[in-house]
DNA sequence: GTTGTTGTATTAATTCAATAATACAAGGTG
DNA sequence: CACCTTGTATTATTGAATTAATACAACAAC
């Protein structure tokens, strides 16, 4: 399992390990099924508290990402049930919100943002296919 | 000065005075050239530390929505001298940026978002000009 | 100059999230 | 059963962010 932990950077361990994770699934290099590596196991590799790692583990169980088999370990699940539409949707909105509240207040008017958000989007899909693409 | 703290819900005081301060400038409530309550003031007001009003103005400063003038008193900025545009628009990336990693994590389209983003703006810019509709 | 108002600076107390130490519980396998 | 591996629960430690106590500095009005 490759994860590399930052310990000075401010973002907690646990979100490290949940980030990275999330990002694994999210590219394919965990497939529905496949097993993570046993808390103490990761724990011991990255150095850090088994707690630690628990608890990146829980917040993944909780965002559907993964399911815990009480004593057989914790294993990607079948996506497409991670969480209702709904309860999705509903999270998409907050962060909308959200982004609507900050780009209004920097003066930026609804069409800007959506041809900002459609710019960036190609420049991301093209980055994560291609390969190294420049970034900024 | 309209402002209404909750000491309970987890957001620092002085942001939610930033946030609230904010809300009152982009409404129009607060208009460039009005003066803000003075530190003092504000803080007995709502029964806080003089340092939590300092600490909030000087935020609101560095966002260049207001500006100190040394014992004269804090006014709102004639706006426009906020941040430059370059600058605004790196902070906008950095956030759309954000929301599409999430979007797609949760499997969204790019185009399913673009559509919740203009309705969740039609929503916003109607309950804004109405009145208070619900907010929650 | 004195006084009263404005924002500023320094330091201390407090609170809370993150991490760790440690012990517990469940289930599979010989 | 005895044992090993899995995740869980409880409690303590630590460190950073928030807030407060208190004293300082600048300027305007009298």
């Amino acid at each position: 399992m490759q994860i590399r932990i930052n310990a000075h950077d401010g973002v907690p361990i646990y979100l490290q390990v949940v980030q990275q994770i999330r990002y694994l699934v999210a590219a394919g290099r965990l497939e529905p099924g496949d097993e993570l590596p046993p808390i103490r196991g990761l724990a011991e590799q990255l150095t850090v508290n088994p707690n630690t790692i628990a608890r990146a583990y829980r917040e993944l169980e909780v965002a559907g990402i993964v399911e815990k088999r009480r004593t057989a370990g914790t294993y990607v699940t079948d996506q497409g049930s991670p969480l209702a539409r709904r309860e999705r949707t509903k999270i998409l909105t907050e962060r909308i919100d959200q982004l609507l509240a900050e780009s209004t207040q920097m003066g930026f008017e609804l069409d800007e943002v959506i041809r900002l958000l459609q710019q960036r989007h190609t420049v991301i899909a093209r980055s994560q296919s291609g390969e190294n693409t420049h970034e900024q």
